[in-house]
DNA sequence: TAAATAGTGTCTTTCAGACAATATCTC
DNA sequence: GAGATATTGTCTGAAAGACACTATTTA
């Protein structure tokens, strides 16, 4: 009888499970990714390149890979409970060269950072950038994903809060969607979009450095995102 | 120093790690899933129960996750290459009796098969039905969000053309529509869109049984669904 | 010709885009 | 009040829903 059919007994090789997020934010105007760096030591695999953050899970100390994830993120980020989806899983013989591995891929939106990030070995990388650089594993495919599912999504649901600290104003949300979606938006189609969909609760007006104030918002359930009836300019 | 940070050598414990696949078909005017038997042998988890389609990776027999659900898919069905696609991944120390697991959930379109499935072990399940049963595992909720999944995108993609044999009709194609998302559409506008979308390929009138004969059309490329301006009755 | 099914035309509704007009704030 | 920014109003256009109408086939 074939090897493979005959399970009962777990005595079989397994593949190496990892979990990798792609941590997002906006950053002086321009959608950032959180890069780290690969240990020097020569032999672990991609020695100093750059990957995103992840690792294997930890059977003792990981309930779930949800758990896991969450981890990383508080890790390398302080944030406890930002935005955190599950993106993807990767698995194949050939993307370790350790051994036939898997990878769960996550995203996490958070907010501007307030300072440079401390950590030497992490970096605020311009995304679209790091689309194109040379990454550890397959990372520049599971960015590439990431960065893609984003933009997909944020044509339709009001994902960008997360990448606010509240409370936020209307043109303050806008500009973070015109940044991710590298486009600019109508100002008054927007407005309408976004009070229609109703996620958001009004938390009092907040003073402009110059000009009129604007109404500062936050996010009623910080949960889940809202999706709208429509996708931002469904035409060409 | 803690054991998680000392991995280079590789020898921590590693997870299960599995493939499941929600096998989706339409049969007797309603949306079906492929469900399977547990093997009956006590020493396994949840013996004789219902659950999908599924297994442990074999690191020796497949190059990657996509192949492994492949595979699966070919050995329960006979189809080579209909529309498979990954859902998400489920992982946790509790989901498996056997240990930590981990699993990488798919979900396929079948056209209807000819026949009843000829295994004894195997069953075509109603779908919403199957989301109530008590499956093996976390089954019920992979089955689960493998409907949400499907209903979701079927508002606004042609995935349900994969669910048909070619050639079809734009009312096969639109009474499929209507029973995966259990509601009735307007023919009018379903046409226009289906149409308009420019996935269709003529390829001759086809005769009814009553009435008048109905143009056949097969899907121009088979590899991708096509995605609509807009979802389906965007408003309630 | 009647019944059944396929396919079309047209009016209404919804909501996004464009863009002008108005409101409110700081200096 | 001037300049800057926030907020609102109104017109237009694209695509979906409703539904009546026409076309083609079989019995």
């Amino acid at each position: 009888m074939k090897k493979s059919l005959n399970r009962t007994s777990l005595d079989f090789p397994r593949p190496l499970v990892s979990v990798d997020v792609v941590i997002f934010t906006v950053l002086e105007d321009a959608l950032k990714v959180l890069l780290t760096r690969r240990p020097e030591n020569e032999e672990e695999p991609f020695p100093g390149l750059w990957c995103i953050p992840g690792g294997f899970v930890d059977v003792d100390r990981d309930d779930s890979l949800q758990d896991c994830a969450a981890r990383k993120l508080q890790e390398k980020t302080g944030y406890a409970a930002p935005y955190l989806e599950q993106l993807a899983s990767w698995g194949s013989a050939s993307r370790d060269p350790r051994g036939w591995s898997t990878t769960h891929g996550y995203f996490a939106l958070v907010p501007p950072p307030a300072a440079k990030t401390g950590d030497e070995r992490a970096e605020w990388c311009d995304a679209d950038a790091a689309c194109k650089k040379r990454l550890a594993f397959d990372h520049r495919e599971i960015v590439g994903t990431a960065l893609e599912r984003l933009r997909s999504k944020v044509e339709y649901t009001s994902l960008p809060a997360f990448l606010l600290n509240e409370p936020f104003t209307l043109p303050e949300l806008q500009h973070v969607y015109e940044v991710v979606l590298a486009r600019p938006l109508d100002k008054s189609a927007f407005r309408r979009r976004m009070l229609d969909a109703d996620f958001l609760q009004e938390v009092g007006t907040v003073p402009g450095a110059f000009g009129r104030g604007a109404m500062g918002y936050k996010v009623r359930e910080r949960e889940r995102a809202a999706i709208f009836p429509r996708t931002f300019r469904a035409v060409e």
